[in-house]
DNA sequence: GACGACTGTAACCGTGGCGATTACATCATG
DNA sequence: CATGATGTAATCGCCACGGTTACAGTCGTC
């Protein structure tokens, strides 16, 4: 329905597998995030390749966070998981008879360049570590003990 | 075709009115940033809701730039011209009685907020004027002479 | 070794966004 | 008033992507 939630949908897989360090399975994954348990699958395959996640199959299967939540910083989740730039060109070619249309690619590939390199760089500044502490800080300390997956159905 | 042009194609258009500072007519554009005139026109229309660019109407129309390229700066173009986000969150709402599902949206909605800063920040830095003078740079300088804007077919 | 719980992956659907296009009323100049 | 442009609505087609179904493969447990 919304475009480009895979990075949020990451983000919070991988935040829910920080705080349930034995593992959970896909539909219990899907079951926080709520979404489908495939969606879960492909996202973890990704995050799989990444290296961020090591899932066991056959009976007791389930995904485990295989890093330290303070090695894996946003920008790499970000990486692993955005495939398409958030920028984009012309879909067609200018035209090159035009001086500016001849050159406005490369100036721009130049200056999306620097715009992308700056939002990975704000997202390098915080560590799945930290978002675990932003997340449990305005809440009662010892409320972090009843942190439990919810077992509820997809949808 | 392709997704999310559209603020290539405000800079691309700013830039030829920039050069032609006579004005130019929606289907010269179209000729150089090579798409539709229509297409052309809505995107002038949001630029000239941001006080880019002015319009003349019936005989003799055509668009004018009516700033000063060295005080249109990336950034504004781009909130000008970008309606959504760079991000999203999650399509639905997370599973509220898990502690994670209940917290990430306000962490996620942080770290986007950030990450957005960030990038509007890096595009501020260079202008329009920018823009021109990169474009023209690695030409021989005289070539700047014989810049127009092409009066071909939009096809 | 059959079972059951779970995974991986392919295939398909529905929706939404968006650029392209057509159409037409409106406007200002010569 | 004829002309050549504009603004805007409506529609189309394409594509990305999340959601869903389906099914084969994997592995502890009984």
């Amino acid at each position: 329905m919304a475009a480009n939630c895979r990075f949020a949908f990451a983000v919070h897989i991988l935040s829910v597998l920080a705080v349930h360090r034995e593992g959970a399975t896909s539909t219990q994954l899907a079951g926080s995030v709520n979404t489908n348990p495939v969606v879960v699958r492909r996202l973890l395959a990704t995050l799989r390749r990444a290296g961020f996640v090591c899932t066991q199959q056959g009976a007791r299967a389930g995904s485990r966070l295989c890093c330290e939540p303070s090695h894996i910083a946003l920008d790499a989740i970000y990486r692993a998981v955005e495939s398409t730039a958030s920028f984009s060109l012309h879909p067609h070619q200018p035209n090159q008879r035009c001086p500016v249309g001849r050159r406005i690619e490369l100036v721009l590939g130049e200056v999306f360049a620097s715009a992308q390199n700056a939002l990975e760089h704000a997202l390098a500044q915080r560590t799945l570590a930290d978002v675990l502490e932003t997340m449990s800080a305005p809440l009662t300390p010892q409320k972090k003990k009843t942190i439990h997956v919810s077992r509820h159905r997809t949808r």
